[in-house]
DNA sequence: TACTGATCTATTTTT
DNA sequence: TAGATCAGTA
């Protein structure tokens, strides 16, 4: 029972060495909010090979690639160099991915297939609208794309998918095998149909099963509280009878119900894999004593928990504080003197500070506020890099490279920039698509269809599809990738046709920065990747690449507050924690209580309130601009459920004239003293 | 076809 | 408030 050297009993408590060497047959671990969970999965990963396991027989599952990766950078720190090679440790998406990648023909797909993305789904469902004749005035496009996902996820037919709205219950089967069509017609995936199609690869082709099996004899999940029915189903497919499965969660922070999570997943873990041990974490190493009894209290207003109580040798610290400000504006004031205040006090760092809140639209106020008061700010997640149009739209020109068949991305470009393409040429197209079932791409070289566009579009035409068929050749022999990229997207007058579409100079030449930054991240990952870099390789890392991928990027270079959505936070801690707009309507989120979540509401305060080490702010506005309207708010019920003796309340217009009397006589010291 | 200005409307979280 | 969409014009 070592790992390096040392007793795993030096680095592990009780429970945790309990469950790392658990090996053999199912584990649940329910690990509360830092209770050291990435701990135990990596040391567990680490005693594994130690006893002799094959690290390439090992399965590590996770919802975040940056999960991922500091749980394969801590393993690797614990196993001697090169003993953890082989192992794999990626999000269930990817992992599905590279099933598919390999045996995908099997089900009637390319192996080159595209990830279709939100936007990609948004046209396609609008498109199969369109051709179902359904006004999207009866039919909400976002409510069907969401319902399509729960039909996947739970794996229903379309007919057997609760719907009350009578006029989308009747039209819904119809509108999903169309949907669905049509991008298997474009060689796509969307996110579901990474997990449901290998899942339906393991049922129509046990044999790939069964290797898969063979392969991965030790199976472990992380955050298992947020899986959903297709993720138990694969999971139960690939542990098979040896039942090595062992998953670590925490149902308190079970907080992606509305994209289909079943919380009772691990709930019922102990029914569903008879005979497993389940072990529970309760001591927290990351926060105050009370902010840990306030979270427990908040937490313990839910029904339906396994029920944990954390408990930390830590000190008491601070009180929680809350705090009353007359506006959303003066909220946003308030934040920003109060990390200077806290500056002052406790030394900390920018980045010691993060500022948590519901939705990404309440960061607006804080950049503001933050911007006037010089305060280095980073926002995680909202509208990210990879979504910026001119970013999109050279994506689009590469997956067009991989995947001829990819229509989504040749509409896109056909007018980004505008080269005489317009929806006369789109309209052609469909209509022959609709005779031919012909890719869009080749269609564009068909003589019927240079027959009906017009001269100049004609041309352009010819121009553009000669130039990707060429670049065609180039690009997927991987070779110079980053360069090659670049010289693509400047031959397909798409670098100078931004000069074109955005007429402010300085927009364009942003525009064009943004996009030589894509050409930079094809370059990095080619040199990362070596010789097995191909572009689907690298399209394949951007569409699977995740939000919290995004936080390191900035985050380890820069010396600046976090802004983010709480659920951006999660698996994050900070010294200080902001938690702003704690109020009805807003913390609890209005549409979510309406859709009956309120207990998602409070798991989603629960992990807010543990990211904090060691001082919690809470703060609410009574007035504030909603919809570009001024409303009267109240505080949020979550208030009313933590203890008063934990905390205490101030109204920011004092705390303000507090922290500045206090400034003033730091000031006034500093004075003295030199 | 492309661009402009006006009008509408929706604001939850995202692998 | 701002983004998305639409209708009308060059």
């Amino acid at each position: 029972m070592s790992i390096v050297g040392g007793k795993l009993v030096n680095h592990l408590n009780r429970d945790q060495v309990a469950a790392v060497v658990h090996t053999e047959g199912p584990l649940m671990v329910l690990a509360g909010a830092g209770t050291g969970k990435t701990r135990v999965i990596t040391y567990r990963a680490a005693y594994m090979i130690e006893q002799g396991i094959p690290p390439e027989q090992i399965l590590g599952l996770t919802f975040t690639n940056k999960a991922a990766r500091e749980m394969k950078q801590r393993i690797y720190t614990l196993v001697p160099r090169g003993k953890a090679e082989g192992l794999f440790l990626g999000t269930f998406h990817a992992f599905c991915a590279s099933v598919l990648r390999r045996d995908i023909v099997l089900l009637g797909y390319g192996r080159n297939f595209s990830i279709a993305d939100e936007v990609d789904q948004t046209g396609l469902l609008k498109q199969a609208m369109a051709e179902c004749n359904i006004s999207k005035d009866v039919v909400s496009p976002s409510l069907c794309l969401s319902l399509i996902g729960i039909a996947k996820g739970e794996k229903k037919h379309p007919s057997e998918v609760n719907i009350y709205d009578p006029a989308l219950k009747v039209v819904f089967p119809e509108l999903y095998k169309r949907y669905q069509q049509m991008l298997k017609n474009q060689n796509m995936l969307d996110f579901d149909d990474l997990l449901l199609l290998t899942v339906h690869l393991f049922e129509e082709h046990p044999g790939k099963l069964e290797a898969c099996q063979e392969r991965y004899r030790y199976i472990m999940v992380d955050e298992y509280q947020d899986t959903n029915y297709l993720q138990f189903l694969l999971l139960s497919y690939l542990a098979g009878s040896r039942r090595n499965i062992c998953v670590v969660g925490d149902d308190d922070q079970s907080i992606y119900g509305w994209r289909g999570a079943k919380i009772d997943n691990i709930l019922n873990f102990p029914d569903h894999f008879k005979g497993a041990k389940s072990l529970k974490l309760e001591q927290n190493y990351r926060s105050t004593t009370n902010i840990l009894d306030a979270s427990n209290s908040l937490i313990s207003c839910n029904k339906g928990r396994h029920g944990k109580s954390l408990w930390s040798e830590c000190d008491e610290g601070d009180k929680i504080r809350v705090v009353k400000s007359e506006s959303d504006f003066e909220e946003a004031s308030y934040v920003g003197d109060a990390i200077y205040d806290i500056q002052y006090t406790t030394s900390a760092c920018f980045r010691d500070f993060a500022v948590l809140y519901r939705s990404n639209y309440q960061s607006r106020m804080f950049e503001e506020s933050f911007r006037n008061a010089r305060i280095p700010y980073v926002i995680v997640g909202g509208k990210s890099f990879y979504d910026r149009k001119e970013v999109r739209d050279a994506v689009a020109y590469l997956r067009l490279i991989v995947n001829e068949k990819d229509d989504q991305s040749l509409l896109r470009i056909l007018s980004a920039p505008p080269r005489g393409l317009g929806d006369k040429a789109i309209d052609t197209l469909r209509r022959l698509q609709s005779i031919t079932f012909a890719p869009m791409l080749d269609l564009m070289s068909s003589g019927d269809y240079l027959e009906q566009v017009s001269s100049k579009g004609a041309e352009s035409s010819r121009k553009l599809i000669g130039c990707i068929r060429r670049w065609r050749e180039v690009l997927t022999t991987g070779v110079d990738l980053g360069v090659n990229v670049m010289n693509y997207l400047r031959e397909v007058e798409y670098l100078d046709g931004l000069q074109r579409m955005y007429k402010d100079r300085e927009e364009s030449e942003k525009r064009r920065e943004n996009v030589l930054e894509l050409v930079n991240a094809a370059h990095y990952y080619a040199r990362r990747e070596g010789a097995s870099a191909t572009l689907a390789g690298f399209l394949e890392n951007y569409s699977l690449a995740d939000d919290s991928d995004k936080v390191d990027d900035v985050a380890g270079s820069e010396d600046s507050v976090m802004l983010m959505t709480v659920h951006a936070a999660k698996g994050l801690e900070f010294k200080n924690v902001f938690i702003v707009g704690v109020e009805e309507k807003i913390f609890p989120n209005e549409r979510a209580l309406d859709a009956g979540s309120a207990e998602e509401e409070r798991r989603l305060f629960y992990v807010g309130m543990t990211r904090a080490q060691k001082l919690l702010t809470l703060t609410w506005a009574k007035k504030r601009m909603r919809h570009g309207q001024l409303s009267q708010q109240t505080m949020s019920r979550f208030l009313r459920e933590i203890p008063k003796d934990l905390v205490e309340g101030t109204e920011s217009s004092k705390a303000f004239k507090k922290a500045s009397y206090e400034a003033m006589e730091r000031a006034f010291q500093n004075f003295n003293t030199n």
